[in-house]
Formats: structure tokens, sequence, C-alpha cells
DNA sequence: GCGATCAGGT
DNA sequence: CACACCTGATCGC
């Protein structure tokens, strides 16, 4: 939970999502996302006075946080009020005191964070330098890097403050499964229930918030069936979204809910009130999202866990882990940090020892020149060869970011993978997405393994077939720090008895579920999975032209047939309803002109004055004159391209993989979903056994 | 009657 | 374990 007040000390005048006491009197308002705990006041009738006093007093959001919010009718007095600001775009805004008339000029660019629609990162630049607001975030590793307007000149830019959503660091909460494990995991664990009859439903037990919607979308687009939620008006403008979720309860995945929903799914019925189709009763599983964490060296991650007969706690986590916050953080490397939320157990003094090492003035004795924060282009960029050379090899001008061995080999890939794309793009494209189904089934597999040997002391091998290897090429997997072990293929499989207590879930007894199976579904998350976009699916926010195929491709969004679906795991997981898209009149030739792009323009003109797009940013005075860089780019072009397809160029593949087959693993999964026995053969001992 | 806060629930 | 809510009780205005 958030203990951020709401103030920077390098641009105290304004507040971001603390709206009471001392932000009573800001000059500016800023909401990183729509969760209540990030809205304190933002209804109170001390600041809707304060409002109408101070007609200058705006709220900034992301588009889809304005429609998100006013869908609400207690926030609609905001409605006049709200300046939209599109992702990606720096944008000047007047910070007016209007007693004094005196006035401060900001930059702010909106950047995704991967926590909920319409959710958002503040970066800041002004006279008080650039600082970063992060609110809260998913992202997984190297994404800062593949955010363009974090850096400049092809560098991070030199940020003084970072205000750093600390939910998860912890050591404890080292590793959280990654956004597609969770989703594979749930995928196919609906589909092989639902696969049954008609008759069998799955209830989605989340809470009243948002940020399950990609989880939503991306059923709906693998599964073909709609969602069946409370409420959907909020999204009426988000095609992407609206069209996965229905009002009809006759479909096969709810995400309903009422009160007495527990109550209700232990006499069969589904929180909407149904118990059965055509007279039928309905057979139902529910599927609780919760978020489980693992330790360093955990190589297990069960993403799904059996609570019951029917029931299951399937992983899913809002905020990035310990080391998704160390690699972003490292990656930025800011003067200062500050966490804006204490995990429990843990106080202000220890969070900040643990954020200290990954900030600049830690570094200050060693002064060596390490060419570290650089920009990871996306396509475009990463398959110019020329560019690439010289962004690597030129000396960079200062000043140097010096970074701490961990960040130099925290990020391989910034050096590695590249040059492999450059040469070979096509075959790393087809290995990248062949590893990506083979990291899905064997995390199955893994799954089962475990689930086998938590249960019932099982000495069979798991036996994998040869002919399923996996021709990869000489495409290596980056390698993790040194002193941290070095995630292999073989630690998939693992045995059951060398998985840390930390990771062994709670399981049902076995006379509970009939036998000694409980379906746990175990797969392995070595850190480097995660280069895949988590910007997946709604969970970004971007108002588009709804038809516009131009200047934001909604390409991306398709619904792929059946047969595609093997071949097309990147496409279903990282750009899947990846935009969260508002219909409106915005067009995509008033952004590439440059023109102001706030909601409010055309009904006040006088925001003209006081925000506009900023073509670009340089360092390290974005306000005066100086000189860009010489990579800086017409940027309302490159960062769509780049936000889209940012990982598909750094996915490790795996040597040695094996690829399981479809029909073996469809039947594990039915029998899972059934709570049937199944028998696993073991692998041989691994090679990486710890 | 409303809002703020807390406890307790999922 | 946490999260982001929700409900209900209590208090103060």
């Amino acid at each position: 939970m958030s203990s951020f007040q709401g103030q920077m000390t390098e641009y105290p005048t304004i507040s971001i999502d603390r709206f009471d006491r001392e932000n009573l009197k800001a000059r500016a308002y800023f909401l990183s996302h729509c969760h209540k705990d990030h809205m304190k006041g933002l209804r109170a009738p001390t600041l809707k006075r304060r409002l109408e006093c101070s007609l200058k007093v705006f709220l900034y959001c992301s588009p889809v946080t304005k429609e998100l919010l006013l869908t609400s009718p207690k926030y609609r007095f905001w409605e006049k009020r709200i300046r939209t600001i599109e992702i990606e775009t720096p944008t000047q805004i007047s910070l007016v005191d209007e007693a004094s008339g005196e006035k401060e000029e900001i930059v702010v660019t909106l950047l995704p964070a991967g926590h909920c629609p319409g959710s958002v990162m503040f970066l800041f630049q002004g006279n008080n330098g650039t600082v970063l607001y992060t609110g809260d975030f998913r992202l997984a590793k190297g994404e800062a890097s593949r955010m363009e307007l974090l850096h400049s000149g092809g560098r991070v830019k030199d940020i003084q403050s970072v205000y750093l959503d600390t939910t998860f660091c912890d050591p404890r909460f080292y590793q959280i499964p990654s956004r597609e494990e969770c989703l594979s995991g749930i995928l196919e664990l609906a589909r092989s229930w639902i696969s049954r009859s008609p008759y069998h439903v799955v209830w989605l037990n989340c809470k009243a918030a948002y940020g399950y919607e990609y989880l939503f979308t991306n059923l709906s687009e693998e599964l073909g069936v709609q969602v069946h939620v409370d409420k959907l008006d909020m999204f009426r403008n988000m095609p992407d979204i609206l069209h996965h979720l229905t009002t009809d309860r006759n479909t096969q995945i709810h995400a309903c809910r009422h009160p007495k929903a527990e109550e209700y799914f232990q006499w069969s019925k589904l929180p909407c009130g149904v118990t059965s189709k055509n007279k039928i009763p309905l057979h139902t599983i529910s599927i609780k999202p919760s978020t489980m964490w693992f330790g360093e060296r955990t190589r297990k991650t069960n993403v799904i866990v059996r609570t019951g007969e029917s029931s299951y706690r399937a992983c899913f986590s809002f905020h990035s882990s310990y080391s998704e916050i160390k690699d972003f953080l490292g990656y930025i490397c800011p003067a200062n940090a500050y966490p804006n939320v204490i995990p429990v157990g843990l106080t202000v003094d220890k969070v900040i020892d643990i954020l200290k090492p990954l900030c600049r003035s830690s570094q200050s004795t060693e002064l060596k020149y390490k060419p570290l924060g650089k920009l990871k282009r996306a396509r475009q960029t990463q398959l110019d060869s020329e560019e690439e050379d010289e962004l690597f090899d030129d000396p960079l001008p200062t000043p140097l970011r010096h970074k701490v061995p961990y960040q130099l080999t925290c990020h391989p890939e910034v050096f590695s993978m590249t040059r492999l794309s450059k040469k070979q793009p096509e075959k790393l494209q087809q290995s990248i997405e062949c590893y990506k189904i083979e990291s899905m089934q064997s995390s199955l597999l893994t799954n089962f393994l475990d689930c086998e040997e938590s249960n019932s002391e099982s000495e069979e091998e798991l036996e994998i077939p040869p002919s399923a290897q996996g021709d990869l090429g000489s495409v290596t997997a980056p390698q993790e720090k040194a002193d941290v072990e070095v995630p292999q293929w073989e630690a998939f499989f693992r045995r059951n008895d060398e998985i840390p207590e930390e990771s062994l879930e709670n399981v049902p007894s076995s006379t509970e579920i009939g036998g000694s199976q409980s379906p746990k579904l175990f797969s392995d998350s070595d850190g480097e999975s995660t280069h895949i976009s988590s910007q997946n699916s709604s969970q970004s926010t971007h108002i588009t032209d709804q038809g516009s195929q131009g200047w934001d491709s909604q390409s991306d969004t398709v619904l792929l047939s059946s047969q595609e679906r093997n071949n097309r795991e990147t496409t279903s997981l990282d750009k899947g309803a990846y935009r969260t898209k508002i219909k409106e009149s915005i067009s995509g030739c008033q952004m590439e002109q440059n023109i102001l792009v706030s909601q409010e323009t055309h009904s006040d003109l006088k925001s003209k004055d006081e925000v506009s797009i900023v073509p670009s940013v340089g360092e390290p005075t974005p306000m005066g004159g100086e000189k860009h860089t010489l990579e800086e780019k017409p940027m309302l072009t490159s960062t769509h391209a780049d936000s889209q397809s940012s990982s598909d160029f750094e996915i490790p593949s795996t040597p040695e993989t094996e690829l399981p087959k479809q029909e073996h693993l469809q039947s594990l999964y039915e029998k899972l979903a059934m709570g049937e026995s199944i028998v696993v053969k073991k692998r041989k001992s691994s090679l990486l056994d710890i």
C-alpha cells in the first residue's frame, strides 16, 4: 500500500496520487492509475471546493485512467478539469501559482507501468532535474532499457530521483513468475476444464480492481469464450477489452462477483446466480489469482496450486518482484531512490539500504568507464547494423554512467543479443518463438514432475522424447550474474526433493482430492524468460482512433485461429491487446504533427498555453535550448514501434531443449483439471543440482 | 447524513 | 506471506 505522501522534493508544487492534506495546495495533480489507494482525497469536498476556486488547477493522467475515473459518478466533477496526456509524449505544463502569478515550467512524460489499464509512470523534467515517479508498476527485466524516453542520446537519462514502487522490494519476493507464465498456467487449466463439456465453467475469483483485464482478454482470445463480468461500461470506449467481456451469463468463463460468492460457490452457484444451463447443472472450478513468490535460489515456481476439490489459486502479480525492481532501478541508476511502499516486516531504512547500492552515489569511488544504460532499440534499430555498431563502438560522451558490476552482468543481452539479432534476425526470430513454446510446455512438464513427486514419492523417471529436442542453433541464453546460479535448461527438471521449502504450497490432503495427485503446476522462472514484454494485454494506455492502422497498428490484436495458435506465442502473449485503446477523435495525423493532444484542447483553448507537446527533450536542461543529440528522432514515430515489439529480439533460446508432445500435455491437463492421478516419470538427476 | 478511520473479510 | 478492495462499526461534524 502506497505511503507516498504526494509530493516530490524536487517539485513540491505538484501532487501525485495523493489529494489530501498538503496536497490541497498543489498547482497541478497527477494520477498514475485508478486504484483507490492512489486516489486518497480525490473526491473529498475540500478538494472539490479548491477546484471551484482555482480554475487553473488540473488533473493530469492517461486517457484510459480518465475514462475509468469518470465512469464513477463520484468523480464526475473532475470531468472538465482533467487533461489527458498521451503515453510517451513529452508534454510541457505550466505550473502557476494563482496567488502570486509565479510560474514554473515542467515537462512530463507518461511511461507505461504495466500495473493495470491506464497505469503510467511519470517522468518529470524541469529546472530541478529529472525525476521519475513510478506509481505502481510491473515491468519485466530489461523493460526500462527499451523505454525510449528514459533515454537521451542513446543512453539512459540523468535521473536525479526515482520514487519507486517497492511493494515487493524484499529478497523474500526475489522472483515472481512472469506474466506469461502465470497466464499460460491459467489458460491451460481453464482450457482443459471448459473443453470437457459446455457445462464445465470456470469462475475467476478476482478482486474488485482493475488489472485483471489482460487475463480476461487473453483467455477470451485463446479460448474463444467471452468473460462474464458484472460491469463493462467503463470499457465502452476500449474495444480491445470490451470485445472480450460480456454481461451475458451464458458463457463458460465468469469473473463476476458477489459479496457471498465463496458461499455461493460451495453450493455450485456462480456469483451471478447461475447454477445450470439447459437445466443441466454446471461443473465449476474457481481460480483465484493471487501473488506467489519465490526466493532467490528457488527454481521452481508453481503457478497454479490446487486448494480444494474444485478450487485453484493462480499466480498473478500487479507488482514487480524484487529482482525486477533491482533490474529497473539498477538500469535507471538515479542519484536518489525513495520507496513509495514499505513492505510489511521491513523498515524504511532497510528498504533504503536495498535501494542505495543501485543508485549512483554508492559507486562514486571507482570511476571506470562502462557503456551501460544503453537504449535497446526495437526492431527498427536493432536490424540496422550500422547504427548498432556506431552506438556500441563509439566512446560515449560524458556524463558517464558508472555502474556496479551487478548491472553489467545483469544485462548481458544488451551486448550479446543485439549482435546476434543483426547477424541472423530471421533465425533468431524463429528461435525465439520456438523457445517460447518450449518454455511454456516445459513448464507444464516440470509442474507435473513436481506434482507427482510432492505427493506420491514416485521414483519413476520422466522421459522426454529425444525427437522433441529443439533445434535452436547457436543462440545461447544469457548468463545470470555470477553470484547467482546460472539458469540452465536442466533446472527445469529438478527433482521435487530439491525444491526449497518456501516453494511448496499447501495442498489438499490426499483424501480430500481422492488420491495422491494434487495438480500443481510448476514452471521454472529463471528470470530471463521475462524478457518478453510484460506490457501485454490491456495494461497500457492509449487513446487511438479505433480504426487507425497507420501510426499505431491494431494488427497485433487480431484473433487468431486455433491452427495459428501454436506458432504465435509471442503474438498472443506479448502483444495481444497490448494497447488499451479508447476510441475517440484524435487521429494519428495530429499526433505526428506534434499538435497538442490534450483531450480538452478542443473545448478549452486556454490549455494550449499550458500544455504542449515538446518535440524533443534533451539533457540535462530540458527547458533550455540545449542541442539535441544525434540520436534524437521524431518521437512519435519511433516510440510506438518500440513499445509494441520491444523484446522480440531479446528472448534467449535454451540449448538442449526437448519438446513434449501436445497430446500428452493435453491429457495431463485434463487429468489435472479432474484431479486424477498423474504418473510422471522423473528425469535422471539434473546436471545443475545444487 | 456524510466522511474518516478501523477491524475484519475475501 | 500481499494486494485492493468491500462491508460494517464507531466516532465526529
